[in-house]
RNA sequence: GGAGAGGUGGCUGAGUGGUCGAAAGCGGCUUCCUGCUAAGAAGUUGUACGGUCAAAAGCUGUACCGAGAGUUCGAAUCUCUCCCUCUCCGCCA
Protein backbone atom coordinates (compact mmCIF):
# COMPACT_ATOMS: atom_id res chain seq x y z
CA UNK A 1 0.00 0.00 0.00
CA UNK A 2 0.98 3.35 -0.44
CA UNK A 3 1.83 5.64 2.27
CA UNK A 4 -0.81 7.25 4.43
CA UNK A 5 1.94 9.88 5.07
CA UNK A 6 2.55 10.45 1.14
CA UNK A 7 -1.53 10.66 0.70
CA UNK A 8 -2.11 12.72 3.32
CA UNK A 9 0.79 15.11 2.01
CA UNK A 10 0.74 15.22 -1.87
CA UNK A 11 -2.34 14.26 -2.70
CA UNK A 12 -2.40 15.55 -5.97
CA UNK A 13 0.75 13.81 -6.75
CA UNK A 14 -0.62 10.82 -5.80
CA UNK A 15 -3.70 11.47 -7.62
CA UNK A 16 -2.21 12.33 -10.93
CA UNK A 17 -0.29 9.25 -10.60
CA UNK A 18 -3.00 6.75 -9.79
CA UNK A 19 -5.03 8.45 -12.90
CA UNK A 20 -2.72 7.05 -15.46
CA UNK A 21 -3.95 3.70 -14.23
CA UNK A 22 -7.45 2.52 -15.53
CA UNK A 23 -10.52 3.26 -12.95
CA UNK A 24 -10.14 6.28 -11.46
CA UNK A 25 -9.30 6.32 -8.18
CA UNK A 26 -10.14 8.80 -6.13
CA UNK A 27 -8.08 9.13 -2.70
CA UNK A 28 -10.96 11.58 -0.94
CA UNK A 29 -12.89 9.34 0.73
CA UNK A 30 -9.46 8.25 2.11
CA UNK A 31 -8.45 11.15 3.20
CA UNK A 32 -11.97 12.02 4.76
CA UNK A 33 -12.11 8.85 6.62
CA UNK A 34 -7.80 8.85 7.39
CA UNK A 35 -9.16 12.64 9.24
CA UNK A 36 -12.16 10.85 10.79
CA UNK A 37 -10.60 8.39 12.18
CA UNK A 38 -7.62 10.53 13.48
CA UNK A 39 -10.01 12.91 14.90
CA UNK A 40 -11.83 10.18 17.47
CA UNK A 41 -8.28 9.07 18.13
CA UNK A 42 -7.20 12.19 19.42
CA UNK A 43 -10.15 12.66 21.72
CA UNK A 44 -10.41 9.13 23.09
CA UNK A 45 -6.62 9.77 23.90
CA UNK A 46 -7.42 12.73 25.34
CA UNK A 47 -9.92 11.53 28.01
CA UNK A 48 -6.89 8.40 28.72
CA UNK A 49 -4.99 10.81 29.90
CA UNK A 50 -7.29 12.09 32.28
CA UNK A 51 -8.15 8.58 33.36
CA UNK A 52 -4.26 7.92 33.69
CA UNK A 53 -4.15 11.02 35.88
CA UNK A 54 -6.63 10.01 38.39
CA UNK A 55 -4.84 6.51 38.93
CA UNK A 56 -2.13 8.53 39.55
CA UNK A 57 -3.27 10.58 42.16
CA UNK A 58 -4.37 7.70 44.01
CA UNK A 59 -1.22 5.71 43.40
CA UNK A 60 0.86 8.42 44.80
CA UNK A 61 -1.99 8.82 47.81
CA UNK A 62 -3.10 12.71 46.70
CA UNK A 63 -6.43 11.92 46.82
CA UNK A 64 -8.37 13.44 49.96
CA UNK A 65 -11.18 10.42 51.04
CA UNK A 66 -13.78 12.50 50.52
CA UNK A 67 -12.91 12.67 46.65
CA UNK A 68 -12.47 9.45 46.01
CA UNK A 69 -15.92 8.36 45.35
CA UNK A 70 -16.14 11.39 42.74
CA UNK A 71 -12.88 10.34 41.25
CA UNK A 72 -14.08 7.07 40.74
CA UNK A 73 -17.47 8.37 39.20
CA UNK A 74 -15.56 10.46 37.04
CA UNK A 75 -13.20 7.67 35.29
CA UNK A 76 -16.73 5.58 35.01
CA UNK A 77 -18.51 7.92 33.23
CA UNK A 78 -15.32 8.66 30.74
CA UNK A 79 -15.21 4.71 30.18
CA UNK A 80 -18.49 4.97 29.11
CA UNK A 81 -17.96 7.97 26.69
CA UNK A 82 -14.64 6.19 25.70
CA UNK A 83 -17.16 3.03 24.96
CA UNK A 84 -18.79 4.98 21.91
CA UNK A 85 -16.16 6.66 20.83
CA UNK A 86 -14.44 2.60 20.49
CA UNK A 87 -17.55 1.91 18.30
CA UNK A 88 -16.76 4.77 16.16
CA UNK A 89 -13.03 4.27 16.12
CA UNK A 90 -13.17 0.33 15.16
CA UNK A 91 -15.61 1.57 12.80
CA UNK A 92 -13.69 3.49 10.58
CA UNK A 93 -10.51 1.69 11.22
CA UNK A 94 -11.95 -0.84 9.25
CA UNK A 95 -13.50 1.49 6.88
CA UNK A 96 -9.78 3.17 6.68
CA UNK A 97 -8.10 -0.16 6.24
CA UNK A 98 -10.41 -1.63 3.73
CA UNK A 99 -9.99 1.67 1.62
CA UNK A 100 -6.61 2.12 2.11
CA UNK A 101 -5.92 -1.81 0.62
CA UNK A 102 -7.97 -1.42 -2.27
CA UNK A 103 -5.65 1.77 -3.55
CA UNK A 104 -3.14 -0.07 -6.26
CA UNK A 105 0.60 1.01 -6.22
CA UNK A 106 1.27 4.25 -7.95
CA UNK A 107 2.67 3.91 -11.47
CA UNK A 108 6.73 4.69 -11.83
CA UNK A 109 7.94 7.76 -13.53
CA UNK A 110 9.39 5.46 -16.42
CA UNK A 111 6.17 3.68 -17.43
CA UNK A 112 4.51 4.62 -20.53
CA UNK A 113 0.73 6.49 -20.68
CA UNK A 114 -1.99 3.94 -22.32
CA UNK A 115 -5.43 2.91 -20.79
CA UNK A 116 -5.08 -1.18 -22.18
CA UNK A 117 -2.31 -3.31 -23.31
CA UNK A 118 -2.21 -1.85 -27.38
CA UNK A 119 -0.25 0.99 -25.60
CA UNK A 120 2.59 -1.65 -23.87
CA UNK A 121 6.05 -0.66 -25.87
CA UNK A 122 7.94 -3.13 -27.18
CA UNK A 123 11.58 -2.45 -25.89
CA UNK A 124 13.41 -5.82 -27.51
CA UNK A 125 12.94 -8.42 -29.50
CA UNK A 126 15.58 -12.51 -29.30
CA UNK A 127 15.71 -15.04 -32.00
CA UNK A 128 14.42 -16.17 -35.13
CA UNK A 129 11.26 -16.93 -35.70
CA UNK A 130 10.53 -20.38 -37.57
CA UNK A 131 9.56 -20.72 -40.62
CA UNK A 132 6.89 -23.16 -40.52
CA UNK A 133 4.17 -23.93 -43.32
CA UNK A 134 0.58 -24.31 -41.89
CA UNK A 135 1.83 -24.31 -37.98
CA UNK A 136 -0.43 -26.58 -35.87
CA UNK A 137 -1.89 -25.00 -32.68
CA UNK A 138 -0.26 -26.60 -29.73
CA UNK A 139 -3.47 -28.27 -28.46
CA UNK A 140 -3.76 -30.37 -31.97
CA UNK A 141 0.28 -30.88 -31.91
CA UNK A 142 -0.43 -32.26 -28.26
CA UNK A 143 -3.42 -34.55 -28.99
CA UNK A 144 -1.75 -36.32 -32.04
CA UNK A 145 1.16 -37.01 -29.80
CA UNK A 146 -1.34 -38.51 -27.18
CA UNK A 147 0.21 -36.24 -24.36
CA UNK A 148 -2.62 -33.57 -24.00
CA UNK A 149 -5.92 -35.58 -22.56
CA UNK A 150 -8.11 -32.22 -22.13
CA UNK A 151 -11.57 -34.44 -22.15
CA UNK A 152 -10.50 -36.61 -19.60
CA UNK A 153 -9.20 -33.50 -17.51
CA UNK A 154 -12.75 -31.94 -17.75
CA UNK A 155 -14.14 -35.63 -16.48
CA UNK A 156 -11.55 -35.98 -13.71
CA UNK A 157 -12.01 -31.54 -12.84
CA UNK A 158 -14.07 -29.28 -14.91
CA UNK A 159 -13.13 -27.50 -18.04
CA UNK A 160 -9.90 -25.62 -17.63
CA UNK A 161 -7.97 -28.76 -15.98
CA UNK A 162 -6.43 -31.37 -18.59
CA UNK A 163 -4.84 -34.24 -18.12
CA UNK A 164 -0.78 -34.85 -19.09
CA UNK A 165 0.22 -38.44 -20.53
CA UNK A 166 3.48 -39.60 -21.17
CA UNK A 167 5.67 -37.25 -22.61
CA UNK A 168 3.72 -34.18 -21.74
CA UNK A 169 3.70 -35.35 -18.19
CA UNK A 170 7.80 -35.93 -18.78
CA UNK A 171 8.31 -32.59 -20.30
CA UNK A 172 6.40 -30.64 -17.52
CA UNK A 173 8.83 -32.49 -14.72
CA UNK A 174 11.84 -31.83 -17.03
CA UNK A 175 11.09 -27.98 -17.07
CA UNK A 176 10.43 -27.77 -14.02
CA UNK A 177 13.96 -29.26 -12.86
CA UNK A 178 15.48 -27.17 -16.07
CA UNK A 179 14.16 -23.83 -14.75
CA UNK A 180 14.70 -24.66 -11.44
CA UNK A 181 18.79 -26.19 -12.34
CA UNK A 182 19.10 -22.45 -13.91
CA UNK A 183 17.86 -20.37 -11.09
CA UNK A 184 19.37 -21.77 -8.68
CA UNK A 185 22.87 -21.32 -10.23
CA UNK A 186 22.19 -18.15 -10.65
CA UNK A 187 22.05 -17.23 -7.39
CA UNK A 188 18.17 -17.92 -6.57
CA UNK A 189 17.89 -19.93 -3.13
CA UNK A 190 15.64 -22.85 -3.60
CA UNK A 191 12.17 -23.12 -1.55
CA UNK A 192 9.33 -25.24 -1.62
CA UNK A 193 6.21 -23.55 0.36
CA UNK A 194 2.73 -24.39 1.05
CA UNK A 195 0.90 -24.52 -1.21
CA UNK A 196 -2.27 -23.45 0.77
CA UNK A 197 -2.19 -20.35 2.29
CA UNK A 198 -3.71 -18.07 4.97
CA UNK A 199 -5.79 -14.77 4.38
CA UNK A 200 -2.56 -12.28 5.76
CA UNK A 201 0.01 -13.61 2.58
CA UNK A 202 -2.68 -12.66 0.25
CA UNK A 203 -3.39 -9.22 1.32
CA UNK A 204 0.53 -8.96 1.79
CA UNK A 205 1.27 -9.47 -1.73
CA UNK A 206 -1.61 -7.48 -2.77
CA UNK A 207 -4.52 -9.79 -4.27
CA UNK A 208 -7.15 -9.26 -1.11
CA UNK A 209 -8.92 -7.65 -0.54
CA UNK A 210 -9.59 -6.50 -3.53
CA UNK A 211 -10.29 -9.32 -5.90
CA UNK A 212 -11.57 -12.12 -3.62
CA UNK A 213 -13.29 -14.09 -6.19
CA UNK A 214 -10.19 -14.97 -8.04
CA UNK A 215 -8.62 -17.31 -5.98
CA UNK A 216 -9.87 -20.92 -4.53
CA UNK A 217 -10.72 -20.94 -1.06
CA UNK A 218 -11.17 -23.66 1.37
CA UNK A 219 -14.66 -24.26 3.05
CA UNK A 220 -13.80 -25.50 6.04
CA UNK A 221 -10.92 -23.57 6.75
CA UNK A 222 -9.24 -20.08 6.26
CA UNK A 223 -6.76 -20.89 3.71
CA UNK A 224 -6.51 -20.54 0.11
CA UNK A 225 -4.78 -22.27 -2.78
CA UNK A 226 -2.00 -20.16 -3.82
CA UNK A 227 -2.07 -18.37 -7.06
CA UNK A 228 1.60 -18.26 -7.68
CA UNK A 229 4.65 -18.55 -5.53
CA UNK A 230 4.94 -15.01 -5.17
CA UNK A 231 2.69 -15.40 -2.55
CA UNK A 232 4.27 -17.55 -0.34
CA UNK A 233 7.54 -16.61 -0.94
CA UNK A 234 7.24 -12.79 -0.49
CA UNK A 235 5.51 -13.84 2.95
CA UNK A 236 8.43 -15.57 4.05
CA UNK A 237 9.85 -13.07 5.91
CA UNK A 238 6.07 -11.43 6.73
CA UNK A 239 6.58 -9.05 10.08
CA UNK A 240 10.41 -9.80 10.40
CA UNK A 241 13.18 -6.95 10.23
CA UNK A 242 16.20 -8.30 8.18
CA UNK A 243 20.02 -7.01 9.21
CA UNK A 244 20.89 -4.90 5.28
CA UNK A 245 24.06 -7.33 4.84
CA UNK A 246 21.50 -9.78 4.32
CA UNK A 247 20.26 -8.32 1.46
CA UNK A 248 19.36 -8.79 -1.69
CA UNK A 249 17.87 -12.27 -1.22
CA UNK A 250 17.10 -14.13 -3.83
CA UNK A 251 14.67 -17.31 -3.79
CA UNK A 252 13.33 -19.32 -6.42
CA UNK A 253 10.34 -21.53 -5.99
CA UNK A 254 8.12 -24.28 -8.07
CA UNK A 255 4.55 -24.66 -6.58
CA UNK A 256 1.40 -25.31 -9.01
CA UNK A 257 -1.19 -22.35 -9.36
CA UNK A 258 -4.90 -21.88 -9.01
CA UNK A 259 -7.07 -19.54 -10.50
CA UNK A 260 -10.31 -19.20 -11.01
CA UNK A 261 -10.40 -16.98 -14.62
CA UNK A 262 -13.35 -15.41 -13.02
CA UNK A 263 -13.84 -12.45 -16.17
CA UNK A 264 -11.78 -14.75 -18.61
CA UNK A 265 -14.93 -16.57 -19.68
CA UNK A 266 -14.36 -17.48 -23.96
CA UNK A 267 -11.33 -16.31 -23.79
CA UNK A 268 -8.26 -19.30 -24.39
CA UNK A 269 -10.76 -21.80 -24.18
CA UNK A 270 -8.84 -24.32 -26.07
CA UNK A 271 -5.45 -25.54 -25.37
CA UNK A 272 -2.68 -25.68 -22.38
CA UNK A 273 -2.72 -21.63 -22.10
CA UNK A 274 -5.58 -20.73 -19.52
CA UNK A 275 -5.70 -23.35 -17.30
CA UNK A 276 -7.35 -23.09 -13.54
CA UNK A 277 -4.16 -25.40 -12.19
CA UNK A 278 -0.92 -24.79 -13.95
CA UNK A 279 2.95 -24.80 -12.74
CA UNK A 280 5.47 -22.52 -12.58
CA UNK A 281 8.58 -21.57 -11.52
CA UNK A 282 8.78 -17.89 -9.95
CA UNK A 283 11.86 -15.97 -9.11
CA UNK A 284 11.44 -13.59 -6.32
CA UNK A 285 13.87 -10.71 -4.67
CA UNK A 286 13.99 -8.49 -1.94
CA UNK A 287 16.48 -5.65 -1.95
CA UNK A 288 17.62 -2.27 -0.50
CA UNK A 289 15.36 0.71 -1.99
CA UNK A 290 18.27 2.01 -3.99
CA UNK A 291 18.67 -0.93 -5.66
CA UNK A 292 15.33 -2.07 -7.00
CA UNK A 293 16.05 -0.49 -10.59
CA UNK A 294 18.66 -2.79 -11.27
CA UNK A 295 17.71 -5.63 -9.68
CA UNK A 296 14.85 -5.17 -11.54
CA UNK A 297 16.36 -5.00 -14.63
CA UNK A 298 18.72 -8.33 -13.85
CA UNK A 299 15.55 -10.12 -12.79
CA UNK A 300 13.82 -9.75 -16.14
CA UNK A 301 17.19 -11.33 -18.08
CA UNK A 302 17.10 -13.69 -15.86
CA UNK A 303 13.83 -14.52 -16.89
CA UNK A 304 14.78 -14.01 -20.34
CA UNK A 305 17.62 -16.68 -19.81
CA UNK A 306 15.24 -19.83 -19.74
CA UNK A 307 13.58 -18.93 -23.32
CA UNK A 308 17.14 -18.38 -24.48
CA UNK A 309 18.56 -21.73 -23.14
CA UNK A 310 15.46 -23.37 -24.44
CA UNK A 311 16.07 -21.38 -28.27
CA UNK A 312 12.49 -20.07 -28.09
CA UNK A 313 11.72 -16.63 -29.72
CA UNK A 314 10.30 -13.89 -27.60
CA UNK A 315 10.41 -9.92 -27.01
CA UNK A 316 9.52 -7.56 -23.74
CA UNK A 317 6.90 -5.32 -23.56
CA UNK A 318 7.06 -2.42 -21.04
CA UNK A 319 3.39 -2.35 -19.47
CA UNK A 320 1.84 0.86 -20.15
CA UNK A 321 0.05 2.67 -16.63
CA UNK A 322 -3.48 1.31 -18.03
CA UNK A 323 -2.26 -2.64 -18.15
CA UNK A 324 -0.24 -2.61 -14.70
CA UNK A 325 -1.40 -4.95 -12.07
CA UNK A 326 -2.72 -3.94 -8.85
CA UNK A 327 0.52 -3.90 -6.69
CA UNK A 328 3.31 -3.12 -9.33
CA UNK A 329 5.07 -0.13 -9.81
CA UNK A 330 6.61 -1.02 -12.89
CA UNK A 331 6.27 -4.38 -15.00
CA UNK A 332 8.26 -5.98 -18.15
CA UNK A 333 6.06 -8.80 -19.62
CA UNK A 334 8.03 -11.60 -21.35
CA UNK A 335 6.12 -12.83 -24.77
CA UNK A 336 6.97 -15.83 -26.15
CA UNK A 337 5.99 -16.50 -29.85
CA UNK A 338 3.01 -19.29 -31.20
CA UNK A 339 3.53 -20.02 -34.69
CA UNK A 340 0.09 -20.93 -35.22
CA UNK A 341 -1.43 -18.02 -33.33
CA UNK A 342 1.08 -15.86 -35.63
CA UNK A 343 2.14 -13.61 -32.26
CA UNK A 344 3.33 -13.19 -29.26
CA UNK A 345 1.87 -14.38 -26.04
CA UNK A 346 2.71 -13.77 -22.21
CA UNK A 347 5.20 -16.50 -20.61
CA UNK A 348 6.72 -14.33 -18.04
CA UNK A 349 5.86 -10.74 -15.87
CA UNK A 350 8.95 -9.14 -13.78
CA UNK A 351 7.57 -6.93 -11.68
CA UNK A 352 9.33 -3.91 -9.36
CA UNK A 353 6.67 -3.67 -6.29
CA UNK A 354 8.87 -1.11 -4.62
CA UNK A 355 8.22 -1.18 -1.21
CA UNK A 356 3.98 -1.27 -1.89
CA UNK A 357 3.88 -5.37 -0.44
CA UNK A 358 6.44 -4.70 1.86
CA UNK A 359 4.43 -1.97 3.46
CA UNK A 360 1.06 -4.25 3.47
CA UNK A 361 3.45 -7.39 4.84
CA UNK A 362 5.48 -5.42 7.42
CA UNK A 363 8.87 -6.73 5.33
CA UNK A 364 11.57 -4.27 7.10
CA UNK A 365 15.30 -4.26 6.94
CA UNK A 366 17.49 -2.76 9.90
CA UNK A 367 19.62 -0.05 8.31
CA UNK A 368 23.61 -0.57 7.75
CA UNK A 369 23.64 2.71 9.88
CA UNK A 370 21.18 1.30 12.83
CA UNK A 371 18.42 3.25 12.33
CA UNK A 372 15.11 3.10 12.44
CA UNK A 373 13.73 -0.30 10.43
CA UNK A 374 12.46 0.80 6.89
CA UNK A 375 10.57 -0.65 4.18
CA UNK A 376 12.68 -2.94 1.83
CA UNK A 377 11.45 -3.29 -2.07
CA UNK A 378 9.99 -6.53 -3.40
CA UNK A 379 10.55 -7.52 -7.09
CA UNK A 380 9.50 -10.88 -8.84
CA UNK A 381 8.74 -12.49 -12.02
CA UNK A 382 7.79 -15.80 -13.70
CA UNK A 383 10.94 -18.40 -14.45
CA UNK A 384 8.87 -19.13 -16.45
CA UNK A 385 5.36 -20.48 -16.22
CA UNK A 386 5.79 -24.14 -17.21
CA UNK A 387 2.82 -25.25 -19.48
CA UNK A 388 3.05 -22.23 -21.51
CA UNK A 389 7.03 -23.17 -22.01
CA UNK A 390 5.54 -26.80 -22.88
CA UNK A 391 2.57 -25.15 -25.45
CA UNK A 392 5.56 -23.24 -26.76
CA UNK A 393 8.02 -25.96 -27.86
CA UNK A 394 5.06 -27.44 -29.51
CA UNK A 395 4.37 -25.09 -31.44
CA UNK A 396 8.09 -23.86 -32.72
CA UNK A 397 9.89 -27.19 -32.91
CA UNK A 398 7.16 -28.83 -34.73
CA UNK A 399 8.35 -30.90 -37.64
CA UNK A 400 6.05 -31.25 -41.31
CA UNK A 401 5.41 -35.56 -40.10
CA UNK A 402 3.83 -33.94 -36.65
CA UNK A 403 6.63 -34.71 -34.61
CA UNK A 404 8.76 -32.41 -32.34
CA UNK A 405 12.00 -31.88 -31.57
CA UNK A 406 13.23 -31.23 -27.86
CA UNK A 407 15.26 -28.39 -27.29
CA UNK A 408 19.15 -29.29 -26.89
CA UNK A 409 19.05 -28.55 -23.50
CA UNK A 410 15.60 -30.26 -22.15
CA UNK A 411 17.54 -33.44 -23.25
CA UNK A 412 19.19 -34.71 -20.71
CA UNK A 413 16.51 -33.69 -18.72
CA UNK A 414 14.40 -36.11 -20.70
CA UNK A 415 16.85 -39.09 -20.43
CA UNK A 416 18.16 -38.17 -23.89
CA UNK A 417 14.99 -38.11 -25.74
CA UNK A 418 15.86 -35.52 -28.38
CA UNK A 419 12.09 -36.09 -30.33
CA UNK A 420 8.81 -37.24 -30.59
CA UNK A 421 6.54 -38.58 -32.55
CA UNK A 422 2.75 -39.93 -32.67
CA UNK A 423 2.43 -43.74 -32.16
C1' G B 1 -8.77 -36.02 18.22
C1' G B 2 -7.20 -36.49 24.01
C1' A B 3 -3.95 -34.49 28.09
C1' G B 4 -0.56 -30.83 29.67
C1' A B 5 2.73 -26.38 29.20
C1' G B 6 3.29 -21.78 27.18
C1' G B 7 2.88 -16.98 24.01
C1' U B 8 6.86 -10.47 26.93
C1' G B 9 11.49 -5.92 22.88
C1' G B 10 16.17 -7.42 17.03
C1' C B 11 17.05 -12.32 19.96
C1' U B 12 17.13 -15.23 24.80
C1' G B 13 14.52 -14.57 29.12
C1' A B 14 12.69 -12.23 34.44
C1' G B 15 8.26 -10.05 35.98
C1' U B 16 5.04 -8.89 43.30
C1' G B 17 -2.41 -5.00 40.58
C1' G B 18 0.41 1.25 40.78
C1' U B 19 7.65 2.63 41.55
C1' C B 20 6.83 -1.39 34.25
C1' G B 21 7.98 0.28 27.89
C1' A B 22 9.11 -3.39 31.16
C1' A B 23 15.14 -6.72 35.06
C1' A B 24 19.26 -9.36 33.12
C1' G B 25 21.99 -11.28 29.15
C1' C B 26 23.06 -11.43 23.88
C1' G B 27 23.17 -8.48 19.60
C1' G B 28 23.47 -3.24 17.61
C1' C B 29 25.43 1.82 18.05
C1' U B 30 28.99 5.60 20.32
C1' U B 31 33.40 6.51 22.92
C1' C B 32 37.88 4.86 25.47
C1' C B 33 41.93 1.40 25.79
C1' U B 34 45.60 -2.08 23.94
C1' G B 35 50.84 -2.47 17.23
C1' C B 36 46.34 -4.94 13.99
C1' U B 37 42.72 -8.67 15.18
C1' A B 38 40.66 -10.88 19.41
C1' A B 39 39.54 -9.44 24.26
C1' G B 40 38.26 -5.39 27.80
C1' A B 41 35.83 -0.59 30.03
C1' A B 42 31.92 3.19 29.99
C1' G B 43 27.60 4.94 27.87
C1' U B 44 23.55 4.19 24.64
C1' U B 45 19.77 1.25 22.20
C1' G B 46 11.70 -0.78 20.92
C1' U B 47 7.47 0.37 17.48
C1' A B 48 3.26 3.26 15.80
C1' C B 49 0.32 7.61 15.79
C1' G B 50 -0.11 12.73 17.66
C1' G B 51 1.56 17.72 19.97
C1' U B 52 5.44 21.49 20.34
C1' C B 53 9.24 23.38 16.46
C1' A B 54 10.39 26.79 10.03
C1' A B 55 12.72 21.89 10.25
C1' A B 56 15.66 18.41 12.81
C1' A B 57 17.18 17.38 17.60
C1' G B 58 14.97 17.72 22.05
C1' C B 59 10.83 17.75 25.08
C1' U B 60 5.95 15.88 25.48
C1' G B 61 0.95 12.92 24.91
C1' U B 62 -1.45 8.19 23.70
C1' A B 63 -1.25 3.14 22.55
C1' C B 64 1.32 -1.49 22.19
C1' C B 65 3.75 -7.68 26.73
C1' G B 66 -0.62 -13.35 21.00
C1' A B 67 -6.13 -11.22 19.79
C1' G B 68 -10.74 -9.66 21.86
C1' A B 69 -13.93 -8.76 26.03
C1' G B 70 -14.43 -8.12 31.47
C1' U B 71 -13.13 -6.76 36.83
C1' U B 72 -10.62 -2.18 38.88
C1' C B 73 -9.58 4.69 40.24
C1' G B 74 -5.47 1.78 37.84
C1' A B 75 -3.97 -4.69 34.28
C1' A B 76 2.00 -7.61 31.17
C1' U B 77 0.08 -9.27 36.11
C1' C B 78 -6.78 -11.22 37.99
C1' U B 79 -11.36 -13.48 35.05
C1' C B 80 -13.61 -15.20 30.39
C1' U B 81 -13.52 -16.32 25.04
C1' C B 82 -10.65 -17.11 20.80
C1' C B 83 -6.01 -17.85 18.01
C1' C B 84 -1.21 -19.82 17.80
C1' U B 85 3.21 -22.64 19.46
C1' C B 86 5.52 -26.64 22.12
C1' U B 87 5.53 -31.61 24.80
C1' C B 88 3.23 -36.40 25.52
C1' C B 89 -0.58 -39.89 23.72
C1' G B 90 -3.76 -41.55 19.59
C1' C B 91 -4.41 -41.71 14.23
C1' C B 92 -2.01 -41.27 9.54
C1' A B 93 1.24 -40.22 4.14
Amino acid sequence: MIDLKIIRESKEEVEKALARRNGGFSISPLIEIDTEYRKALSEWEALNRRVNEISELFKTGKVAKDQMDAMRQETKDIKQKQKDIDRLKANLEEKLSNTHLAIPNLPDSSVPDGIDETFNVELKKWGDIPKIDNPKHHYEIGEALGIFDFERGVKVAESRFTVLMDYGAKIERALMNLMLDLQSKKGYREVFPPILVNRNCLIGTGQLPKFEGDYYKCADDELYLVPTAEVPVTNLYRDEIIEADKLPIYHCAYTPNFRREAGSAGKDTRGYIRQHQFNKVEIVKFCLPENSNEEHESLTRDAEAVLEVLNLPYRRVILCAGDLGFSAAKCYDIEVWFPAQNKYREISSCSNFKDFQARRANLRYRPADGGKPKYMHTLNGSGLAIGRTMAAILENYQQPDGSIMIPEALIPYLGGVNKIAPN
